[in-house]
DNA sequence: ATTAATCTTGACCGTTTGGTCAGGTTTATT
DNA sequence: AATAAACCTGACCAAACGGTCAAGATTAAT
């Protein structure tokens, strides 16, 4: 009975971190963050997210055991991020209205977020060894539901016949594109980044290219 | 004269190379590739290129002194091939056949030489540290022609106004996607790579999206 | 047949890597 | 005030890294 309160109490306490833990946890995972995006996997170490982060490195190792650990956070993030966004594809009913959201969202987080986009596409591009499970599961359940509401609304007549499947593979690589090959396109703009304004003309012409694409508009 | 003799044959023996020279730069940039693609430019290792060479790690640097050296090899290779797939977007006058070409020519590398692509799309995410230059000079020159054959579209009413900018990085994201994010479409197409049929069928909506989506279809 | 050039490679080197740990400091609990 | 729990960190370690080199083997040129 002594043994299962203090268990209790035990559970409460690290439910409800210490103000310490919260705070140098959040500050090494911004650090880890950048660092990733910046140097890739293998590139990053441990020492140049330390001194990111303004702390020594045995500390990191303190709150995380591995850069590997470190590393599953950091995409553990960035998962719950993007399912976040991936919800407004639901707020309509209508087809263009609820395509244009999506896109317009996605494409929204991955300018506001970059970093945590490309190392979403970096750990794709090596195979995604860390988050299989999670694309074959939550995303794969994800993506079954959305093929419906698409296959749906094909059936109705309000948008062409297609694969749904590959609609959604076309968005995701449009979306993604303008943060993850934002190098390529800066060489191609004068060596500027895009600006909001460009990014505005973007966001608009791709919502109209597809949606005009899959026959839901004119 | 006798020196000026010896210095223009040593010339035309580095222009013709030894065979032995051709056959094992030959492999070590094949080995180079699948371990670039594999683990990225940092988590590839001399070591690691060596032995899917099949030869010691020493001949590696007799070949090529450095890794930074031989990885721009692989790039350069990389970014001819892309080059020359990309001029069948002349083939064609008229913007249907041009970009039906282009955009299937494009996919078609992307799946025979997905290793090569996914190196590509590395470099970029990381910045284009090496391949910056040509970026902005020789990819950024064969843009602009292109964009001033598709505002002649444009003007000649063929397809509807538009940013062919745009249209072009819509393009290559679409394009490169299924290649460089292969195994996310393998964990969402219960864990099997797209099948010759599946692309084509792939290949085949994602030219109807966009042709319709620019208005040259319909 | 001899010489010169090219190729091959095991052993080695300094540096950096992820990770550990003992011992001290600070914070929370009683 | 005392004890315990949590936090901090300089110093250290074995392993792996890219790269070097001398000395021998092979090939090409004379």
């Amino acid at each position: 009975m002594k043994s299962d309160f203090s268990k209790y109490k035990k559970t409460a306490k690290s439910v409800r971190k210490n103000q310490i833990r919260i705070n140098n946890e959040r500050r090494i995972l911004a650090a880890a963050v950048k660092i990733f995006a910046g140097y890739g996997y293998q590139g990053a170490t441990m020492r140049k997210i330390a001194e990111e982060a303004g702390l020594p490195k045995a500390n990191l190792h303190y709150y995380f055991q591995t850069k590997e650990q470190l590393y599953r956070q950091v995409l553990d993030g960035i998962f719950k991020d993007w399912l976040a966004a991936a919800n407004t594809f639901d707020e309509c009913e209508e087809p263009v209205e609820a395509l244009r959201g999506y896109i317009e969202t996605k494409m929204d987080l991955s300018r506001k977020r970059p970093l945590e986009s490309r190392i979403w596409a970096e750990e794709i591009l090596r195979g995604a060894p860390l988050i299989q499970d999670q694309l074959e599961q939550t995303l794969a359940a994800w993506l079954d539901t959305r093929v419906k509401r698409i296959t749906d609304w094909i059936n109705k007549g309000t948008i062409q016949a297609m694969n749904p499947r590959i609609l959604m593979y076309m968005i995701w690589a449009v979306t993604q594109h303008f943060a993850d090959f934002e190098s390529q396109i800066r060489a191609l703009n004068q060596q500027q980044n895009l600006s909001d304004e460009q990014f505005a003309d973007v966001k608009k012409q791709v919502v109209q290219t597809i949606l005009k694409g899959i026959g839901a508009l004119d």
